[in-house]
DNA sequence: TCTGGGGTCCTAGGACCC
DNA sequence: TCTGGGGTCCTAGGACCC
């Protein structure tokens, strides 16, 4: 028998905003944009929701639903300054921690009674703590699961706390809706919906056959969390075990959809430039880039590209996507989004290699160390790839456009396949 | 009143290898 | 010529979360 605790902070982004401006405190607050942007809500004071303003709605929706609401611009840095805090709050309460998202974690308090006392004690001490360390409200579920630890710190919202005692997981999961199912959206609403299921007491009814046959993998997850179970994806990591991320990515919304090549390549260059920035940081090379392409109707593609050696500049990012964009964007056709991806991490370990290309990788990579110190400096603006780079790049497609490489019949005839030869670039 | 940005996980088809 | 199966990598897309 296990003792989870299950922390999210409450409203948070709101509420660092009132730390910072106090006269928010109470009125109608909404974070995310100006009520005119594009783009939408991050987060609602609880003010805003009784207007029926909620995370992830339009802004311009939440302008007509309540005018008289203040529009905040998010502050990524004030959340993550406070999320570190509460982090260091949990990791003396309990080695056993995770942060699931900036502002919520997991605890495993198993074995903890002689410590702390019974699990209510136990969390009303923890809140109390983080209300010292952070002045902010947090609300904790208390089960012997992870997942129904979740569902109850929402059930305890706000500023609560809930304990859900063993064996009265299910009596407790019955009434609620499928939607507050971690895992289940719209789209698995509806077809729960479409089925007759609508609580998740209709769920555990089913059996779990009839529910892998129907969803796959996922449905016999899904069986197992109407039972109130740690199954399947996210639930099933261990906590307290921080792996680094798997995928690093900068994407950008015109303000006006676009289809001006200059403004769309300086665009493509700022992200690469944020996506190496960040990969660097790391000390992670990716092999696998990719680009993302919504037009203005709204409809969105991706394509990727898997490198012969991985990379962490600019400039080679920069040149992967710059060709995936002019391989794959309908020509004239009006953009509306942007996005640099890259994933696929590779071991530093050097490879063999031409010298010369290996020596200019080496003059590369301390250019762009000295490109981060200047940034630190004198902000994100202050060093580019800029025209001069899209200027050398652009030459080298008219003189040579065709010759790109996984094109033509010339894979299929009887030589082995192998790997993409490098691009050794001769006439320099 | 149109629909952000940063992620994770899953599925599915094709290539390729044994 | 009509005939496998398993494993892995690559790519594209989609659901979902905060």
């Amino acid at each position: 028998m296990r003792t989870y605790f299950h922390l999210d902070m409450d409203a948070f982004f709101v509420s660092v905003e009132e730390l910072y401006d106090p006269t928010l405190k109470g009125k109608p607050v909404v974070v995310g944009g100006q009520a005119d942007q594009r783009g939408v809500v991050s987060a609602a004071s609880y003010a805003a929701r009784e207007f029926g303003v909620h995370s992830a709605m339009p802004l311009r929706t939440a302008y007509q639903r309540c005018p008289q609401a203040i529009f905040v611009d998010g502050h990524p840095e004030r959340y993550r300054e406070y999320s570190h805090r509460v982090y260091e709050v949990l990791q003396g309460f309990s080695p056993v921690v995770s942060m699931a998202s900036i502002d919520e974690a997991y605890l495993d308090l198993t074995g903890t009674e002689r410590l702390y006392g019974p699990p209510l004690r136990a969390a009303h001490l923890l809140h109390e703590r983080i209300k010292e360390a952070t002045n902010l409200n947090c609300s904790i579920g208390i089960a012997t699961s992870r997942l129904v630890a979740k569902i109850t710190s929402d059930q305890a919202k706000p500023n609560g706390i809930m304990w859900i005692l063993p064996g009265q997981e299910a009596a407790f999961l019955a009434p609620l809706d499928v939607r507050k199912v971690p895992g289940v959206g719209k789209v698995t609403e509806q077809n729960l919906h479409a089925l007759g299921i609508r609580k998740v007491g209709d769920l555990a009814r089913f059996d779990d056959g009839f529910l892998e046959k129907r969803f796959g993998k996922w449905g016999l997850a899904l069986a197992g969390k109407a039972r109130g179970q740690d199954a399947g994806g996210w639930f099933d990591t261990e906590i307290g075990v921080d792996e680094g991320p798997k995928s690093i990515s900068h994407e950008h919304t015109f303000n006006e959809d676009t289809a001006e090549v200059e403004r769309i390549e300086s665009t493509l260059a700022r992200l690469s430039e944020m996506v190496g920035r960040r990969l660097r940081e790391h000390g992670l090379q990716a092999r696998t880039l990719q680009l993302k392409l919504r037009y203005t109707d709204f409809s969105t593609i991706t394509r990727a590209h898997s490198l012969g050696r991985a990379t962490d500049l600019d400039t080679e990012i920069f040149e992967e996507i710059r060709g995936l964009f002019h391989r794959n964007w309908k020509r004239g056709a009006t953009v509306r989004l942007l996005g640099v991806h890259a994933a696929g991490w590779e071991e530093g370990g050097e490879q063999m290699d031409l010298l010369g290309v290996e020596e200019r990788h080496e003059k590369w990579k301390q250019t762009m160390a000295a490109a981060d110190r200047m940034r630190d400096k004198f902000g994100e603006g202050a060093v580019s790839l800029g025209t001069s780079l899209r200027g050398k790049f652009r030459e080298r497609t008219h003189e040579n456009p065709a010759s790109l490489p996984g094109k033509g019949p010339a894979a299929g005839g009887g030589k082995k396949a192998n790997r993409p030869q490098m691009n050794t670039d001769q006439h320099g």
